[in-house]
DNA sequence: CAGTCGATTCACT
DNA sequence: GTGAATCGACTGA
C-alpha cells in the first residue's frame, strides 16, 4: 500500500527560506491552477533560482521597478512577467522579506486536467510537452499579469497554490547553469531538474539577437 | 524619446 | 540549426 500524496498546501514558512534551499525542495511537489475552466495540477520537474540585488541574472538586480516590484515583497506570493512580446513566466516569491529572490517554474507533469491543457496548447504533440519549458507552463495553466502578487499561500481556493505532495530524494536532483541567461549571471548553476524526466526542457545557452538591417 | 533586447516558442530548412 | 514573431520595460541621451 502506497501513501496517498499529501494535499495541504506549501505555508508561507516554506518559501521563507534562501531560495537556493526553496527551489530543489520544490521538485516532486504539486501546483494547483484553480482557473476559469476548471483546475489543473502539475508535478513540478525543472526550476531555477533567482537571487534578487545579488544576482545579475535577475530581474531585481537593478533595483525595484513596476515590473518586479512584487519580487520585492513577502514571500509565498506570485511574480509572473510578460516576456518576447508574447509569453508569460510563473516565479515564487522566496524569503527573507525584501531580498527579492524567486523561483522561476520551468516544466512540470500535468496530472489532472489534461484535457483543459490540450486545449491551450494545441501544438503540443505529447502530453510530455504540454508544460515543458516556462512559458509553456503558464499557457498550459492560462496564467498572466492579472495573476502577478496573487498570494499563494492564501485561502484554499486561491488560484494558485503548491501542495506538499512528494519530494523527490535529494539524489534524484540535478543541477547546472540556468537556461537563457546571459553574462555573469549564467555561471551559477541554479537550475534544479528531476534525473531523467521526460518533462524537463532542454538546455539553452543565451544567444544574443541579431541586429536588423 | 528612440533604441535595444528579453529567465521563449514555433515553423521551416 | 536558423530566423521570425511581437511588445513592454528599461536605458541613456
Amino acid at each position: 500500500m502506497i501513501a496517498a500524496p499529501d494535499r495541504t498546501p506549501l505555508t508561507r514558512d516554506f518559501f521563507d527560506r534562501p531560495v537556493l534551499e526553496v527551489a530543489p525542495d520544490l521538485l516532486g511537489r504539486t501546483l494547483v491552477r484553480r482557473g476559469p475552466d476548471g483546475p489543473i495540477a502539475l508535478r513540478l520537474t525543472e526550476v531555477e533560482a533567482y537571487d534578487g540585488a545579488n544576482d545579475p541574472g535577475s530581474h531585481a538586480f537593478r533595483g525595484e521597478t513596476r515590473r518586479n516590484r512584487v519580487m520585492f515583497g513577502p514571500p509565498g506570493h506570485v511574480y509572473v512577467y510578460f516576456t518576447y512580446g508574447m509569453w508569460h513566466c510563473l516565479n515564487f516569491v522566496c524569503g527573507p522579506p525584501g531580498r527579492a529572490s524567486g523561483v522561476l517554474l520551468r516544466a512540470g507533469e500535468v496530472t489532472e486536467g489534461v484535457e483543459l491543457a490540450r486545449k491551450r496548447r494545441e501544438s503540443a504533440r505529447h502530453d510530455k510537452e504540454l508544460a515543458k519549458g516556462p512559458a509553456r507552463l503558464a499557457t498550459a495553466l492560462a496564467v498572466d499579469r492579472a495573476l502577478d502578487g496573487t498570494d499563494a499561500c492564501g485561502p484554499a481556493d486561491s488560484p494558485l497554490a503548491i501542495l506538499r505532495g512528494t519530494p523527490v530524494p535529494a539524489d534524484q536532483v540535478r543541477s547546472g547553469p540556468r537556461t537563457g541567461v546571459s553574462g555573469d549571471g549564467a555561471v551559477h548553476p541554479w537550475r534544479f531538474w528531476i534525473a531523467d524526466d521526460p518533462t524537463v526542457s532542454p538546455y539553452r545557452p543565451h544567444t544574443p539577437r541579431r541586429r536588423s538591417a
